[in-house]
DNA sequence: TAAGTAAGTATCCTAAAGGGTACTGTTAGA
DNA sequence: TCTAACAGTACCCTTTAGGATACTTACTTA
């Protein structure tokens, strides 16, 4: 039964998933939390299986949360920079943490032997 | 630029959140987090806008992934206990992380004036 | 003159997740 | 004799997320 818990009606890890949940939304924060400042043609490099549409609606939700913000540029051809924010910044232990939780249940599965 | 992250492109939080994602599946996780072992209709109870079929469904796919176990006891009615594995308590600081950072940005977007 | 670049939109389509409702079998209790 | 309890299944339908492809604009370089 362990040290206690937060109320389940009460617990906002819908909401924190809502946000972060998306095909490519974890790995367009992981790529700005190694870069800081990424134009979007150079996002589209680092992550190549993913589509412009696709690009452009994951950015336009990732800064509608606040995570993630885009300046503008009025050259042409066109100049657009994302960044991520400090608080986007504040996800970083959380993708961490699942990181490796993710991991280790990779290592699980392939060695199904452990019991615990 | 700060403190080296993993490299996004071996990066696992897919994997994790391929997991615990799922409408249900949180809350659920969740309630066993604090009563460790619950009846199928004891679930129900405790999530009442859940159907039944839906709450088969995301409980058979967490005992799939060893996060839950499940006992059939032979009587009648049936008797049914889902219970949360080692396993998956592991989950929990994860949830306790996400559920903090949820409550937080619930109270970022009702107070627009921080900026931070 | 033609092609390339950057950062997108517009349109249409498919797949996956989620949900409603009705049904099952066996027993205890009213 | 009828109803309720428990733990589901079967069947079908709707919504949402994701994706393929073509198009746009304005400028530069070959």
């Amino acid at each position: 039964m362990r040290r206690l818990m937060i109320k389940p009606e009460l617990c906002k890890v819908d909401t924190a998933l809502g946000i972060i949940v998306g095909k490519w939304k974890p790995t367009i924060l992981l790529h700005l939390l190694v870069e800081d400042t990424l134009r979007f043609n150079a996002l589209k490099r680092k992550i190549p299986d993913i589509t412009q549409r696709m690009l452009t609606k994951q950015l336009r939700e990732l800064e509608e949360e606040g995570l993630v913000s885009r300046t503008v540029y009025p050259v042409v051809p066109p100049k657009v920079e994302y960044t991520i924010t400090p608080y986007g910044k504040k996800l970083e232990p959380i993708l961490h943490a699942m990181h490796e939780w993710g991991k280790a249940h990779i290592e699980r599965k392939s060695q199904p032997s452990t019991e615990e």
